[in-house]
DNA sequence: TTGTAGGCGTTATCAA
DNA sequence: TTGATAACGCCTACAA
């Protein structure tokens, strides 16, 4: 085997083809402007020779990737794995890939993978969230690329989005704890700080507790990061109250899973002694012990939709339109009525 | 604001700078080779015009991108979050940025994404298991990509590997069991073809049957997809014989949440009716209820080891080492001695 | 249907 | 320390 082994070019397959690189070209693009007869001896030279086109060269003559790229907040838990997963389907069954980044939640680590992914070419980008700077959206304008926001619902339309209202969300499912006569409740929040997802989600158990004539400012709230050991911790500290709550609402499954996981721990029944709630209805919420009551947000839809969304922004059939989704309360072990002394 | 805006390129910048474009590229690239006045007025010239290198271009050019390709089986669950985490942490430290696809266990998809990174010009490529197509070495070795195997430990030591022995592994939880006096034990498996993670697991609790005088070919086996309610449905029918197991030992935690939680509405206690095992640690091993007996693997170490060795490949320093990590066992509650009646 | 040739935005080699 | 200029591998008018 030869040490100088020499990676086969379009050249090179239209040297051996008798053809013109115009003409290998096409049989790769547009075959049907190719004749049958050289289309078959093209192929059959591509294949001897091992050829594949060089990608950054084809983005740099062509202009376009067929590459989306993605950003998401986190890959160490479920909470975006079965969208994504949604998402890249509808991408590739239209020719497009999928090219993931993710941010762990910091702003300026978003900002620079957008940078990276515009720098590579991306025909389109899914971001999760509208709470960034404004400069990134002037950034993305002036390049023209084509964005398309997910698990939010931006309030005032000016992007293009896919997602749902978590504040009302949050809301119907506070509404429902309350009508369950709970009136100590206590919360395990995400990091609000840039967070839209979080803060309407918070912002949602307020309110019901407003029009329930509760005082918000009395919630006790734990802000932390979604990470079940975080989810324990400020459960702990949350139950360490007297009197203590009767219900702890968690800013999504992954604390719900840390809070029922210490509640085991500490000696207490759930829900005979405290009842917990989540948000998102991953997998995980199901097989708990007990299974958990939570949002049920439609995670497949929405990666779907997304990802036709942006298809037809970036092939120019649409300017951006805005989806609204739909949420439903998971009912499950997790949560009952206060029993009256 | 004008509609005709125009991407600020190289030679933008070389022209409002007054300066060549050779000049601005040492800029970015070797500043040490440019006047500390050029080099501010450059970079202020870079600011002002909003540019960012091309990044195809740069690769076309340079031929190198400081990128790291890797391809997992999934991301639909938690079993490769945290190293990966872990490899792109210390991939990041050194200046390379990662692109993460998954092959959904099969093997010609992950076929064609290898080679849609390596197209994409990836300086290296990290991959899962050992079993796949010698034309795939080939390929690589052909295109000279530096790989490196991980989450397993290569048998002939021919390929950069950084991983653990899954058969030795599974063999000292299997050893441990029969030691507690389990006689009736029942497996749940990932699907060994194509899978030599699954295939070594499985054969590692044969191996510990016959070394303990037992019958390998009476044990009872259902192969399935790594996924929560497969492992369930698998459980239930492995329970269904009668006499039934007294452990079920799962081939990764996944499967053994399933078991876990269908145990649970069989109406049958863990671990006192049946004991159940896992393979991993992830995180949810520690939460389930009850928390669940596993093989502890090293995820972290096992990302950042394999990350610094792809680097010394790419870079040259190293011709590919073969890396074996110790695992250990994770003893809690949902495995106990069998009771003799 | 096929071929010619210019250009995409960088880097890198040589000179100056 | 700087500047021309030739690659890099492919696509795409435009011509034939």
């Amino acid at each position: 085997m030869s040490d100088t082994t020499h990676i086969p070019t379009l050249d090179d397959v239209a040297r051996v083809a008798g053809v013109s690189t115009a003409t290998v070209s096409r049989c790769l693009n547009e075959q049907q402007k190719v004749s049958a007869k050289t289309l078959e001896r093209v192929m059959k030279t591509i294949n001897d020779l091992g050829y594949t086109p060089n990608f950054n060269a084809r983005a740099m003559a062509a202009k376009r990737t067929h590459t989306i790229g993605a950003i998401i907040p986190t890959m160490e838990n479920a909470i975006f794995a079965r969208g994504l997963q949604a998402f890249q389907e509808t991408l590739h069954a239209s020719g497009y890939n999928l090219l993931v980044s993710s941010s762990a939640y910091q702003p300026d680590l978003e900002a620079e993978q957008i940078r990276a992914l515009v720098a590579r070419g991306a025909d389109g980008l899914l971001l999760i969230g509208y709470e960034r700077g404004q400069d990134i959206y002037d950034y993305l304008q002036r390049r023209g690329v084509p964005t398309v926001l997910a698990w939010t619902s931006h309030p005032d339309g000016g992007h293009a989005s896919v997602g749902f209202d978590n504040c009302a969300a949050m809301r119907m499912l506070a509404d429902r704890v309350l009508a369950m006569g709970h009136r100590r409740i206590a919360v395990i929040s995400g990091i609000v700080e840039g967070n839209d997802r979080a803060e309407g989600r918070l912002r949602g158990i307020r309110e019901s507790l407003v029009a329930h004539g509760q005082d918000p400012d009395a919630l006790p709230v734990i802000q932390t990061a979604y990470e079940i050991e975080n989810g324990a911790a400020a459960f702990e500290t949350l139950m360490a109250q007297d009197p203590r709550p009767t219900v702890v609402m968690c800013g999504n499954d992954v604390l719900a899973a840390g809070a029922i996981s210490r509640a085991k721990h500490l000696g207490l029944a759930v829900p005979e002694d405290v009842s917990i709630t989540g948000f998102d209805d991953i997998e995980l919420a199901s097989i708990l012990h007990p299974t958990l009551t939570t949002v049920h947000v439609p995670h497949r839809d929405m990666g779907c939709i997304a990802a036709q969304e942006l298809i037809d922004m970036v092939e120019k059939r649409s300017m951006g339109a805005t989806r609204k989704l739909e949420v439903s309360l998971a009912m499950r072990e997790s949560l009952r009525p206060v029993v009256e002394p």
